[in-house]
DNA sequence: CGGGATCCCCCGAGATACTG
DNA sequence: CAGTATCTCGGGGGATCCCG
């Protein structure tokens, strides 16, 4: 476990030294949605060797980021949440997945949604209550195998992953889902163009684009992506 | 040039792809106060082999965040600078930059303190003009060997690497120069503890602490960082 | 002298097997 | 379920060398 400092007195650096771990950032994502159990966050991970996990499950957990706790009662596991400082990480993280989703124009070949990617996304995406729609809703969200709900009001949002029991809307993301979000489907085409399949009441649709919106860097170039494929299947969430 | 991909469609995996190399962030950070040439990131980061940064350079460029350009007229040498989708991941990496200095109460052993640091951590630190005090003000602010100048107007903060011609104050920062940012010492204690020299009009330091302001987390409990010591010296800019 | 390329060494990540 | 042990291999750290 050494020294992988940068020997600058810079915050960024800092963060860098914490944050900069290869797999980190996608625990901590994951985390950030609920405390999870290991054999969690390995299924939400598809790749990561169980070594790694466990490395930097510690190195998290030596660094203030995340505490391993016992569960009580029936099932007595070992569940790892964030700590407040780890909480704090929150506006970082959202920023940086705005920055990522602006090159998500399809997906790459195998890559998959998960549930967490899934909740965390739609959690970056949420606009802040002066810039979108007064009204109240909840949103269900389909996408590959994750599902997610989201519930608006005046004053909040709040993205859970799971279905939900009486959602207005639920949206079935196909695989140019994400151009609706950018804007670049208009959301009455959304349908036609199969971007988005629709169950519940769909006038609610133009209220959702409206709600959660994504970046869109028009001068990229993605590398080529082959067929814009199947999005490939989840592992994880027991939801 | 294998493929460090994370196999998720995600926002924060696409980013970490990206950001999550060692040195990028960092190389990223002095970018993005000016083009730089090779020799001048080599100087402005200190430890970093040859060929990392000659990689990074390569990759950032391919995935289209920095642009390699001649320099014309005298001295015809190659510069490398952000392009704009560079510049979009600012908010994110000025995120980060603030979680991280929560935890810079003290320099650790042999850390420096470079000139895009300084600059990078000023313009991070600088106030929405809705929460800061509306005066005009030039300060120039040194720490250890890095010198940068912040312009404060009714709309504006820039904060710029290198002395000014006029300040309106000039701080020198000591040891504890962030515990004044950071809200714990009172600016009326900064000169009597030693957290600041001041030269110049010194009744606008209150005014400049409330335009710069870095986040505290009195959790946390830095490793032993042995004698709070000399950040060493500053190798980078000719300013 | 600026802008790298090349070399060796070793750490850390990937993969798989195994255990409390 | 929650990790540890072991192996291999690519990539970073560090020094040196090279080319225009």
């Amino acid at each position: 476990m050494r020294d992988r400092r940068y020997g600058q007195f810079c915050g960024l650096a800092r963060a860098a030294e914490v944050l900069g771990q290869r797999w980190t950032l996608l625990i901590l994502r994951d985390l950030l949605v609920g405390p999870r159990r290991f054999s969690d966050l390995e299924a939400g991970l598809p790749g990561i060797p169980t070594s790694v996990l466990a490395t930097r499950l510690k190195e998290l957990e030596r660094d203030g980021l995340i505490e391993r706790s016992l569960r009580t009662g029936s099932d007595r596991s070992v569940v790892y949440q964030v700590t407040e400082r780890g909480q704090e990480l929150r506006p970082a993280l959202e920023a940086l997945s705005r920055w990522g989703a602006a090159t998500m124009t399809t997906p790459h070949e195998g890559e998959v949604i998960t549930q967490a990617s899934l909740v965390s996304a739609l959690r970056a995406a949420a606009r802040d209550h002066a810039n979108r729609p007064s009204a109240r809703a909840v949103y269900q969200i389909e996408a590959a195998d994750a599902v997610a709900h989201a519930t608006v009001d005046e004053h909040d949002i709040t993205v859970e992953p799971g279905p939900h029991p009486k959602p207005d809307l639920t949206i079935v993301a196909g695989p140019r889902y994400r151009d609706l979000l950018a804007g670049t489907i208009a959301p009455a085409d959304a349908v036609a163009t199969g971007a988005a399949e629709l169950h519940g009441n769909s006038a609610r649709l133009d209220d959702f684009t409206r709600t959660f919106q994504v970046p869109y860097s028009p001068t990229l170039t993605d590398p080529p992506a082959g067929v814009a494929a199947s999005p490939g299947t989840n592992q994880g969430d027991r939801s």
